[in-house]
Formats: C-alpha cells, structure tokens, sequence
DNA sequence: GGAAGCGAGTTGAGAGTTCAACTATTTCCC
DNA sequence: GGGAAATAGTTGAACTCTCAACTCGCTTCC
C-alpha cells in the first residue's frame, strides 16, 4: 500500500529551490570563513556564543545546547580549539563532572577578526538580496520550523 | 578604519532564526536519512538526479553538476555506492576520460523506499508547518539567493 | 549508607567532505 | 602537427561529524 503523502508538482518546486539555496548558501558561508579564518562555521557559533557568555565562560553543557552541537561535536571542537589557544578548559568546583570553557582574549580577537568576513559574506548574500517583507518572512518561516522541531521532541 | 556593515538588532535576530532553524531541520533531514536508510542525504540526491536522467545515466561532471556536488565529492560517493551495487559506472566511447554513472535497478529500487520516509520528514518538518503563503515566499527567497550565488559568478 | 541509575563530558572508530596533487585526454591555436 | 592549456575524473591526507562506548561524579531511594 502506497499512502506515503508524496510532493506534488508545487511543492516538488519549492523543495528543491529550498535544497539549492541552502546547499549553495551555506557552502558560500562555510567556504569563506574556512578559506579567510580557518574556521568551520560550527566552530564560528561555538565562539560567538561564548564571546556573549558572562565572562566569556559557560559550561560544556550549555555551550552544547547554545551552539546547537552535541556534545560529542563540542568536546572534539574545544579539544582543538584549545590547542589553537581560543579556548582554555578549567574545571568547575561545585560539581567535579563539570568543565568550563572560557573564549581566551586570543580567541576574542581571532573570532572579531573572522567575523568582519563573515558578516560582509551574510549581508552581501541574504540581506542585500531580499527585500524587507522578505526578510520579515524569513524569519517567521525559521521561527516556525524551529517551533515544530523543538516543542514536540521528535 | 571598520567599515564591516555590521547587521542591526533586526538582522541579527533574523540571522539566528535562520542559522538555527537551517541547522535543526537539515540536521533531522539527514538523521531520518541515515539511521532508515544509511544514506547521507547527499548521496540521496545524486540517487534522485540519476534517476531522473534519460537511461537512469549520467556523465559524472553532468551528475556533480546537478547534484551540486564537487567532483571529489561524487567520485568518492560514486565509489562508495558502487560497492553497494547501487551505481554502475562505464567509459564514454567518445570522450575517453569521461565515465558514466548509471543507476541500478537494486539503486532504483533502493531509492524508492528510501523517498518514502525522507518525503514524510520533509512533508513534517517544513509543508506541514507552513503555510501557502509562507511556500510561497520560501521558494522567492531561495531563488532570489540561489540566483546571488550562481550569476554573478564568486 | 550503599547500590542503581542518571548526568557531564571524553574518546575512538568509521564515514563524508575538502583541498591539492595527479593522470589522462582533448582542445586550442600558431 | 605539435606544444600549451583546459577538461574529466580520481586519489590520499587532513579534518569534522556521528555514534556508541566509556569514565567519573552526583542523586535517589530503600
């Protein structure tokens, strides 16, 4: 029995102009930050989310949820991060499980320098391609998706 | 002198809308993928472009193309899904360094229920949650970006 | 208070992607 | 016709990601 709810000829449209854009774009964005700052864009998000945390410093955990990695990405991800000197690791003294890691000023100023790349790369390819109302949808379309995708587990 | 036009509070709100919502739904798109079907959703796609060619058959530079994959990347995917029966690929009579990849009928079959389970996820996770309207401007938003980023060339 | 289970984080293997280098063929053009 | 440059495709190394296993510390509850 078939009752798969396949595309029809609309949808089928919409859902490879999505697979395009979004192959094209994000390899746009991960290409620029790798070729200008060495940097995957995981590991981009990962400092930019610490740069934002109070004293620049969060646990492993919340840094995993924040930058959207699991933990097993994080922990490969600060490893190396801290041998480039971005990142230090210390441990967390009310719970002996805990680590914390702490964007160093090396770090903050490699992740400021990357980001002006980085920005420039966003505006020119979304911003200055769509029109205000467009972004406006942009926005609620992700919000929407994002919605379905946490609120009811899988 | 910083000349970066940096994004305002607005943009930058609509930016993580989009950086989390791309990364939670394609992040579904390829698990459903792999743990159903053990396929990377790339290699779904160069399944569906082939089997969408005339004779189920492609030149390789022709496959990558429509793929949008980098022809690394479809020589080590093709050798890949060789070895799992789902590829065949032959030498070009006129054009001695070209080869073709032509899809099994144990790939197409193999395609097929895949498509099932990927379409249901697909279907969930973005049509389900949006509305027309919202298709709509999806699909002008992806052009509008696939267009920046094919035209004009870098 | 101690065992069972949960939570935090790490690790290693396996797989995919990228980049640069490489081979082989074809095209260009003087 | 013949050499330079472009094209087709492959390969291997380096890197990242995922998954499953694992360690160690915390919590629960009888």
């Amino acid at each position: 029995m078939d009752d798969t709810r396949w595309l029809d000829a609309e949808e089928q449209r919409t859902w490879r102009s999505f697979i395009t854009a979004h192959r094209l774009f994000f390899d746009r964005i991960e290409r620029q930050l790798q070729t200008d700052s060495g940097l995957p864009h995981a590991y981009f998000e990962i400092l930019v989310r610490l740069s934002e945390a109070p004293d620049r410093t969060l646990r492993m955990s919340e840094l995993a949820a924040s930058s959207l990695s699991s933990r097993s990405r994080l922990s490969h991800a600060v490893a190396r991060m801290e041998e480039a000197g971005w990142v230090r690791r210390s441990a967390c003294p009310t719970d002996k499980r805990g680590q914390f890691a702490e964007l160093t000023d090396e770090g903050f100023a490699y992740l400021d320098s990357a980001a002006r790349g980085h920005v420039e790369e966003v505006r020119a390819r979304l911003f200055d391609v769509l029109t205000p109302e467009q972004q406006k949808a942009l926005r609620e379309i992700s919000d929407a998706i994002t919605e379905s995708l946490t609120d009811e587990g899988r």
